[in-house]
DNA sequence: CCAACCATGTAAGCGGTTACATGATTGG
DNA sequence: CCAATCATGTAACCGCTTACATGGTTGG
């Protein structure tokens, strides 16, 4: 994945120093990107080296190493160039649907107290995205961008719901089994 | 993710050498989930290192140096071990949202092509699921294992109905933009 | 003064990718 | 016989994670 750009697009925004840089991640550009504070140093360390961003000691430093980066023009370019790249989606890789996978050729393994912690965790990020539409995008006239802020958004919402679902659909599948089950013994008297 | 336990459930379904392995996850398994043959290769020895496969000269191996792998009680019990083991879903971590970003921040960069290009591609997958849904699913009586295996199915056909109304969506926003410029610049007279 | 937070790093290790290499078997 | 495919590996590199480490600043 780009961390390096990733991060200048971040930079772009506002110039601001590793640490803020660590934090926002953890925020907002987290919820679809995660970025340790190691990797994040890294990067921008080599990204000095390549020219793309600068850094000068922060006004603010006192006697902290802190810094401050911003975005240098070779940067932006780098930026234009790799956003028009083509790269393909990337599929799923969701190690849960292994264990289904396992469940089923394994016999039942008792799968389903997961799927409903798996369940509330997709209900709590959907509530946290839908609280994000609610407090930002809801009924307003949006800049472009607003507009596209609030397109990846939606593309997070879509997801968790679509996850909330399945694992309805999954406990269903679960539970008919034992159902099945109890049929087929009923079937054999 | 774990690898060599994808790895070992495969093998339940059906004992085979690496290079099978490596070839059904490129087929019904690569779905969600890649492997190249270095990975599996490498696997299989740290597993049967581990007590929890075994291998042998396959019969039909001539002069060749095929091995078959099977999978031993001590793999089935961490198998076991590890199916219950929580884990939280994985975040999206789909580079081309932070594209969009940056085209928001640096004004538009065209990325319209590679909305459609990608667009095309999950129809593409749509496609192949379907299919394999109308072949293996749509309309019969399933046993246990063929309800898990649509139910996995049918997450990839949820994710991919998703993202190819999501891309119609994003279609339609970076359109907008150029409509509604031109409306402001209409206002301006 | 001490805890919490700000701020930046080093080091080890793992998993995954790419490139390279080797030899056997099979089908045209 | 030659190309494609079967079959198994080694080596180098990169990104990411985890653990460890250091020192400054701020608020109770």
């Amino acid at each position: 994945m780009s961390l390096p750009h990733a991060l200048m697009t971040s930079l772009l925004e506002k110039s601001c120093s590793g640490y803020d840089l660590a934090r926002r991640f953890e925020k907002s550009i987290g919820y679809f990107w995660r970025a340790s504070h190691q990797q994040i140093y890294r990067e921008l360390g080599r990204m000095e080296e390549a020219g793309w961003i600068r850094s000068e000691a922060a006004e603010d430093a006192g006697k902290s190493r802190k810094r401050v980066y911003e975005v240098l023009p070779a940067g932006q370019e780098e930026l234009k160039r790799w956003a028009l790249e083509p790269v393909d989606p990337p599929s799923p890789r969701d190690e849960f649907f292994v264990k289904l996978r396992t469940d089923a050729v394994m016999g039942p393994l008792g799968l389903e107290a997961e799927i409903e912690r798996r369940m509330g965790l997709h209900k709590l990020r959907l509530a946290a995205y839908r609280a994000i539409e609610a407090r930002d995008f809801a009924g307003k006239t949006l800049s472009r961008l607003g507009e596209i802020q609030y397109l990846i958004l939606r593309a997070g919402i879509m997801q968790e719901e679509g996850l909330v679902k399945w694992s309805e659909e999954a406990l269903g599948v679960l539970a008919d089994e034992k159902t099945l089950k109890n049929k087929n013994l009923g079937d054999l008297k």
